[in-house]
DNA sequence: TTTTTTGGCTAACACGTGTTAGCAGTATAT
DNA sequence: ATATACTGCTAACACGTGTTAGCCAAAAAA
């Protein structure tokens, strides 16, 4: 009988969850099965259920896991007392980094939040409007502040946003660079086309 | 018996792979069923297999007529005889372009081209390998020719064709800025980082 | 050691999937 | 008008899906 191998405080959950992460991200949400996930875990299929409820409930685990953090962040960069084109660049390598070291994650919450149940998947897209109305409020004060080109703002955020997502194909490609150059090409690039 | 409506010079297999292309952006390929295919079609399923082959003949052909016009393109720009920063500029407004005016097709090519079978996925992954080789060597010329910043070439590719994906958010907010603005607040801001 | 809880297994279910076979009207060409 | 090619239908298939029930061994608690 084969034991989902946990170590200290990781619950045998935890590994399901980071599993599936793994498994939708390559596969998509829909077309991974839960014998795959069962075969990735070491285990039979009905014993996962031992420990999650259902399919949907991996996703809104990985969806609002990773809202969660981006949400914290922005509270965080608001509060703060320094020019918006310093928030700007702060969430900027917020972002990048999380889909660096988290990328999973990150990417299966950008991706495949469409196959949420309501009532989760109007709460995710609330919380993700919400999102991109405070950062493009950031944008649009430092418009007003000279320190910023004058550019539509939802549109600057969206370019970010989905640049950044990006990232997925540097973990996919052979020849990387370093991490932390990835990081500094896209600030010059993204703080770039915005400032001046 | 509903007949599927056809104009002159649209063929009823056309009118499928359209409704598909609507359909596989809304859902996602896999979550994508023939029998809701059909019932937007106006037609019963197997009625479905009298024009077309098969689920994924859908998805090949949708995949690579987009893939097609987007090699073409960069075989035309190549070939002109203008500075690096605007055969990028050129490149950059027919992604807008494309991405504006063949929402469904082009970002179905984009996000699920994964569940395409081998050959064709090979074959896919290799254009594309290809394609974002040759964006990446004209940035590189342009870094040559000093009319673009020093940075890493493939970062910014994968930033702009990442961020020209975005676009899909703006098809879908309610409040949109027009086609043109768009157009233009993307280029200012993609090729405001890249030069200087 | 004994008892209880945890976590695995097999078997099975109800259902949705893509697709095929065979048939019957309908449009098109002769 | 007659023949032929289209294009729709119903019925059915084989299979993969998420999930549950019931059972038993192993770990944890007593």
């Amino acid at each position: 009988m084969a034991r989902i191998k946990t170590d200290k405080n990781i619950s045998r959950k935890d590994v399901i969850v980071t599993k599936a992460a793994s498994l939708f991200r390559e596969k998509g949400f829909k077309a991974a099965s839960m014998r795959d996930l069962a075969e990735a875990v070491g285990v039979e299929a009905a014993s996962l259920y031992n420990h999650i409820k259902s399919k949907t409930e991996l996703l809104h685990e990985l969806c609002f896991s990773v809202a969660n953090r981006f949400l914290q962040k922005i509270d965080e960069v608001e509060a703060e007392k320094i020019p918006s084109i310093e928030k700007i660049e702060k969430l900027l390598r917020f972002h990048i980094n999380e889909m660096i070291h988290h990328y999973e994650e990150v990417y299966v919450s950008d991706r495949e939040w469409k196959h949420l149940a309501d009532p989760y998947l109007s709460n995710f897209q609330n919380q993700r409007r919400i999102y991109r109305k405070r950062f493009a409020a950031i944008i649009e004060s430092g418009i007003r502040n000279n320190e910023v080109k004058k550019i539509d703002a939802p549109t600057a955020v969206l370019i970010m946003l989905h640049a950044i997502s990006g990232i997925e194909s540097w973990h996919r490609s052979t020849q990387k660079i370093s991490a932390a150059e990835l990081e500094e090409n896209m600030v010059t690039i993204l703080v770039g086309g915005l400032t001046q």
